[in-house]
DNA sequence: GACCCTAGCTAAACCGGTTTATCTCCGGCT
DNA sequence: AGCCGGAGATAAACCGGTTTAGCTAGGGTC
């Protein structure tokens, strides 16, 4: 009734403990015809190899993990975090250790505990912070990593990543081309890094622009969005850090009276079945192959691949309906 | 540099190893003098147990499966799923292993590998099918489960679920209360369970009534929406069977000239942030509660409380701008 | 023929826990 | 005094693998 374990197979094929895991892993040690002796009592009786008792013994763990540091509530509303996901499932054969925790110190006890216990062979650090523990903390610990859309190389980890810095300034020069002058742009959270790189590639391409921070809410953004609308003199575009504001922002601007794309044009980072319904023009990039990406490298970096960094393509601009010409005058 | 393991603390307290597991784990057989000493050691060296070394002598894995039959790329959309995960993981303490397949007899594969492997203490099973072998594997492996959105009661399984049949008939009645009388019904994945409840509901509800099958995809809802509104009788209200479906057949009726709501009305199933933007009526239901409450129940049934089931609130329909009274005549 | 080497295998230790059988000591009862 | 019982602890087996040390038989070399 029981699966059958090696010591089942070693009593079958008639021979011990060790020569059967010699010959299942294709180690030299045993006869060739030992080996398909042993593989073929072990097919016949199903045998399927516990990972719980090989990872005791310092082997593979057959997962990876992925530690989500958000309030539950507001990560159901993010498309981007399970595009993802669903992109690295596809490029992995073993599974994801996934959890979701409240706080960074409890993310960095999270690491270390599954490190110390065996469960994964390696992880994805995710939403980089502008200085961030995690980028010492594995390599001090020997633990594979790969970083997923941090902003180019982060100390001794393997990298994937997208350039923020370029696209933002391929948004601006779009509005710019579109004659905008006042352009704003709702930002993201403060301490993650690609905040801080589209904050400067902003900041550098754009005079006097005007920034307002959210958390990628829709309250956030209809909130910046209103704050924005309301000044003396509002900007004529308003570049969103993702999907969720922007929406909620071409809400508020449909609220308030101004025309969207006529009175303002709006652009959201990140597409998705959102913008494509709201007709936004989106800064598009393909979240599902940057997973698959990022599981490669993790994959490669567990196997003993020396770490790189991969650049993603640039996020390409999808003009909708939202972006247009600025109001003369 | 090493983390401690059970060995050392019982060096360093001067007892056995079995006197510290004992200890540790708070059963009897040591005095309450030794067992302080056992704890107060472990604690400075900061010690945490190897999962792995305990789930090999039949203890707990510390986690709980989730497997997903999906093509990986049509995942990223469905927003539910996610909701349902970030829900669960609300009310659980230990990791979910998360594993995406593409066929069915991959599923059943690993969830017995995950059982014998001892790498799961328990699963959650959804999408459940209208013969489902899962619902007799379960209880044969002695595999704690709970099934997740079934309808009722399934074998020995614990079940946590809504009343489909219930919500589809309410809400044909606002739809009748509003004077349809030719409704459409643009339906999931007929393998499903849940699908033939509402199925039937539907159909006993509605004399006459048109079902036109859909996959939950963009293209499926709008190319459904098509047909129907080809029809010589057009219907005068149409629910779909997910949001992403009904926004795109909304879609569909605006670029046909078809006026929503007054030619025709539009019940999306399940909301969303796609529906409350695209303002349209929908049959809301908390799927992050949800998955808080199957978590609960399979945490229970973990720890060997008998299974129940438990019937979710009924969803709420919320009334926006997409359904309203028939059109005359 | 003595010696060494190696292929092929076994037995046993090990990983880090849990669990069971056993052993000791002490107090209470008759 | 002798017996029993239980508390408190230990040693050892066990979970299912991997890995290492050691044994044996056969072949090559001088």
């Amino acid at each position: 009734m029981k699966r059958p374990t090696i010591k089942d197979i070693a009593a079958a094929a008639g021979v011990s403990k060790g020569a059967v895991s010699l010959a299942l892993n294709g180690r030299s040690g045993v006869s060739e015809s030992t080996r398909s002796r042993v593989l073929g009592v072990a097919s016949s009786l199903g045998y399927r190899p516990s990972v719980t008792a090989r990872a005791l013994s310092s082997a593979s763990a057959d997962a990876v993990g992925l530690v989500l540091v958000r309030p539950p509530r507001a990560l159901g509303d993010e498309a981007f975090f399970f595009q993802l996901i669903a992109g690295m499932q596809s490029e992995m054969s073993c599974a994801l250790l996934l959890q979701v925790v409240s706080s960074r110190e409890e993310e960095i006890e999270l690491y270390q505990r599954w490190w110390a216990e065996h469960r994964v062979d390696g992880v994805f650090l995710v939403d980089l912070l502008v200085s961030d523990p995690r980028v010492e903390l594995m390599p001090s610990l020997g633990m594979p990593a790969v970083v997923v859309g941090g902003a180019g190389h982060h100390g001794e980890l393997a990298s994937v990543w997208a350039d923020d810095y370029a696209a933002m300034t391929s948004v601006v020069e779009h509005l710019k081309a579109l004659g905008h002058r006042r352009i704003a742009r709702v930002a993201g959270l403060a301490s993650l890094l690609h905040t801080v790189r589209r904050d400067s590639a902003f900041a550098s391409s754009v005079v006097d622009g005007v920034v307002v921070a959210g958390d990628y809410t829709a309250e956030s953004g209809a909130r910046a969005t209103r704050e924005l609308l309301g000044m003396a003199e509002p900007p004529t575009a308003i570049v969103y850090d993702n999907d969720v504001m922007a929406v909620a922002g071409a809400e508020v601007a449909a609220d308030l009276g101004v025309s969207v794309p006529s009175e303002l044009s709006i652009v959201a980072w990140d597409d998705s079945v959102l913008c494509q319904h709201g007709r936004l023009t989106a800064l598009s990039r393909d979240t599902f192959a940057f997973g698959a990406r990022a599981a490669r490298a993790l994959v490669a970096v567990i196997g003993g691949a020396s770490p790189t960094d991969v650049e993603d393509v640039l996020p390409e601009l999808v003009v909708r309906g939202s972006s247009g010409p600025a109001p003369v005058g």
